[in-house]
DNA sequence: ATTATTGTATTATATCAATAATACAGTTTT
DNA sequence: AAAACTGTATTATTGATATAATACAATAAT
């Protein structure tokens, strides 16, 4: 799995931002046990200490449970995690279009450059 | 103007970017001379250096020239703009549809998320 | 029972970013 | 001529982030 760290942002909000993704998107499966922290680490080519502040705050939106000597594990509330997906769908889409607005493109000329879009 | 400095992300990189967007869009105007630094950062709430930063990063791209002891001046230079901003929109839209999709969500719902946001 | 693995916490170091406070030389403005 | 304003540079301090290197208690695996 591909892990696309860049160094324009916090490293730990990168990891957020990709973990929130897999769990709303279904790459990881609701209820099922993620990785170690060490080897999540290990596979994003990240410090430790990085991605356990990243699995803190997944665990703060309620996305993961930790069991201390167990494993963190990826909630199994799928009423959450659709209405996250929603959400953040919601919120590209208005980011997306405030950029595109201010930059003085059309909504049909918006409209005709995603359908040149591959998906 | 509205100066939207959060703090997510580095100041200056959020004043290039409000900067461009400016000269992009004709806010700014082609060959005109820029408020100086220090006003710009009075007026976006920042610290002068932190806006003279913001000022280079511009100078390289060749969006404003700067005379010494005169002041800085939009670049006049017609297609540097066009392309900017033709290339930015590429970009914009190559950056919202990769994340779209990897939510999971069709083209066509995003057309009709688009097509309820208003402009 | 022993070993390995779990999340979690601690301490230290290095780097980047932001702000603050000046300073200066060269125009403009008055 | 004097004062104000220009971009630009310098130095110092603070805070956030990233990494490193451990450590520990609890549990799971052997």
């Amino acid at each position: 799995m591909a892990w696309e760290i860049k160094n324009d942002r916090p490293v730990y909000i990168q990891l957020v931002e990709e973990l929130e993704m897999r769990i709303l998107n279904g790459t990881y499966t609701m209820g099922t046990k993620l990785l170690s922290v060490r080897d999540l680490a290990s596979e994003a080519q990240v410090n430790p200490n990085t991605m356990q502040k990243a699995l803190s705050e997944l665990e703060k939106k309620g996305l993961i449970s930790s069991r201390r000597t167990s494993g963190n594990y990826i909630t199994d509330d799928e009423k959450l995690i659709s209405d996250l997906r929603t959400e953040l769908a919601s919120f590209e889409v208005g980011t997306f279009c405030g950029k595109i607005k201010k930059l003085g493109i059309t909504k049909k000329e918006t409209i005709e450059l995603i359908n040149k879009e591959d998906f």
